[in-house]
DNA sequence: CATTGTGAAGCGTTTCACAGCC
DNA sequence: GGCTGTGAAACGCTTCACAATG
């Protein structure tokens, strides 16, 4: 029952939808729900039922016919699926607006990601306190990712910097990195980026408001990978 | 040759990359750059040509065959077809660290989403001043959103408040809603919601450095919706 | 003759529909 | 009887490959 050695490839598609779902599970388990079937997941999620049964069923067959699934035990199998049965220290690039707003967030720790340290270039940032954390100089990464064994960095630098972090992080040994500078950053094979624009998520939401001024106006658009109109 | 009635329909996965092709035309339009051919295109956007020309061809045909295409003229088309001939203030609710750090955030405004208003709900916070704006209280957002004409609402608080916010949002008359909080929004039809789940960006990281270290180790994921690994 | 624009093939994702099972 | 698990159909997106063309 535990430790398959190679696990089954999980669709990418899937792979975005699991926290969704893990959250969701890790709630109604905090609220007392013990049980839950295929078309409640969805419903909490906003997605189809066939679309929840897919999903939990490239992790195994964990639920049971008639009945539904544990939550707490698919809570652990998602978890494990995820890699989230340690935390993931991570490293921020960057102390101003976005990086202090990260660091100071909670949520990041709570959900497994607490921050290991945070750098910057700017001698008036450094040692200054943000989130508990000390800021320190971007030539302490090396030794931060070593003795925290950090595996994630973040950049929060300004676009003109992101490509330079990225380059310092890689040889620091990161192998992901989540990117919040509008640029497309370029790093050898076996290391993963993410990037996340918020203007870009704004100008696809300017797309649909746009088609609604100019056209029939009662076209509510499809959701995209991450969007919903519900 | 300018302003069918009914445009075409846009694939979503088509819009979400034109701010992409968007931002990088922008820059090389600056830096002097005339013309650019697909393959050059691409190569800047980390996508494959076959892919430009393709989505390009979703808005008309505005490139020269054995020439490429006139790079001022993309921008004003991809700009027109994604409603940003004109500014699309937003209102953000929420002043704690992302909503003063999204405010704070310069790139908005120059990207055409000027921040028109920011509101809360905590008195301690009305009245200070974040990225030039004092922050009002949210029973303004009505008066904020008729006047400025707002569309465009970004929701910056903690889980608990936000799908009150996305309710004083709706009522007030928004139309689009960025979700910063890490929970599925009820909205009525006609509403379209986004979501930015920072945490769940980590944890698709997460799933990957994991399959890295239990399996092959030189499984180089593919990049799902908005990754890459390059 | 370099490069676009695009049918058609290939591939991944979603949805359907129902057999299997508790 | 109710709900899962899953082949198969449907759909949308990506990539190929080449005819069209300035």
């Amino acid at each position: 029952m535990a430790g398959q050695r190679t696990r089954r490839r999980i669709p990418e598609a899937t792979v975005a939808r699991l926290p969704e779902y893990l959250k969701i599970l890790a709630d109604q388990a905090e609220a007392g729900v013990d049980r839950i079937s295929s078309d409640g997941l969805a419903e909490l999620a906003g997605v189809n039922a066939a679309k929840v049964r897919k999903d939990l069923s490239y992790l195994g067959s964990y639920g049971t016919r008639g009945v539904g699934y544990e939550v707490a035990y698919l809570v652990y199998q998602i978890r494990r699926e995820l890699g989230l049965d340690h935390d993931w220290p991570v490293v921020i690039v960057g102390a101003g607006n976005l990086g202090q707003a990260l660091a100071g967030y909670g949520g990041f720790g709570e959900r497994g990601f607490p921050v290991g340290g945070i750098v910057d270039l700017d001698p008036a940032k450094i040692d200054t306190v943000v989130g508990g954390q000390r800021v320190r100089h971007l030539d302490d990464l090396p030794a931060i990712v070593q003795s925290r064994q950090v595996a994630i960095g973040v950049i929060a630098t300004p676009s003109a910097s992101a490509q330079s972090a990225a380059d310092h992080l890689v040889r620091a040994g990161v192998t992901s990195i989540l990117n919040f500078a509008p640029v497309v950053l370029a790093v050898p094979p076996g290391v993963t980026v993410r990037k996340v624009d918020l203007a870009v998520e704004l100008q696809i939401l300017s797309y649909h408001e746009q088609r609604r001024a100019t056209n029939g106006l009662r076209a509510v658009p499809a959701d995209g990978a991450r969007g919903a109109t519900a």
